[in-house]
DNA sequence: TATCTTAAGTTGCGTTTTGCAAGTAATATT
DNA sequence: AATATTACTTGCAAAACGCAACTTAAGATA
């Protein structure tokens, strides 16, 4: 399996690997929405189908990005966990979110705040290392 | 023109306007190559196909993200220009940057790094500020 | 004035990716 | 033993992509 990248930037190379409607929604439902398993990912609003689904989870496990394990209690279904790549992905999530708050609501008037994102932006770094150290401590209650 | 959203997400939202290939190349082209005509487009390393590119700009000047100028001085080129919406999108593309240098080295050796990214970290906003202000002086430098 | 060149597209067409529905295989539950 | 659940796979139609060639309008050159 080789991975091909259009040139030597850095900014075009991320979008060769994050560049699609799908991935990063992918990241984004484990980071916040703390999902997990195919399952959580296919019933999300977002209604990925499964055969995107399929495909995305195993292209970002091939660049590193998610890590895929089997439970050992239970061998029918499998978790799905960010690795310190994919983490590394939080301030780019984060601030597509702030980006979208306050820029998008003219063509999208419903779209939500879950999060007051004037506080995010006061201090952007924490934000991060909230959300960062939160995800961990979410996976570290599981055992494999 | 109807602009459809998969949901209230405001990540999500971001990607169904930015998730693809090609957008944020050619919104870091103007911000960091300082490129503005068609033919600067085309010829640049990235090589994307003129159907492609006078789709993605088409949909970017609909959204508000680029503005499309004539030239009172020539009929033949137009200028394309960030608007502040799409000059709003240059933290996620720093962010972008800043990823790729740190996690893409080991699928990509030869991935460059013009800027010195230890330094941008340093003080994230006051870069994303120089390249704000470093492009408003740039297309100040036009008359239309 | 006629020709040449350049900029900004458009068109055609084959390939790839996406999206939806249905099906399958291996567990787990009742 | 029968049913349900999880994680997929398959088939197929529609949309998007990528390449090359063509077009149109405006400038430059002879």
């Amino acid at each position: 399996m080789t991975h091909s990248f259009r040139c030597d930037c850095p900014i075009t190379s991320a979008l060769d690997v994050l560049g699609d409607k799908w991935t990063l929604v992918i990241v984004k439902q484990m980071l916040i929405d703390g999902k997990k398993t195919f399952k959580e990912f296919v019933e999300s609003e977002e209604a990925i189908a499964t055969n995107i689904l399929t495909d995305r989870l195993k292209k970002i496990e091939e660049k590193g990005i998610i890590k895929r394990l089997s439970l050992p209690k239970n061998k029918k279904s499998k978790h799905y966990h960010l690795t310190e790549k994919g983490l590394g992905l939080t301030p780019v999530i984060l601030e597509m979110a702030i980006w979208s708050d306050g820029n998008l609501r003219d063509l999208h008037p419903d779209l939500s705040t879950e999060n007051p994102i004037e506080y995010i932006k006061l201090n952007k770094a924490s934000f991060v290392n909230i959300l960062q150290e939160r995800y961990k401590e979410r996976i570290s209650q599981t055992q494999y």
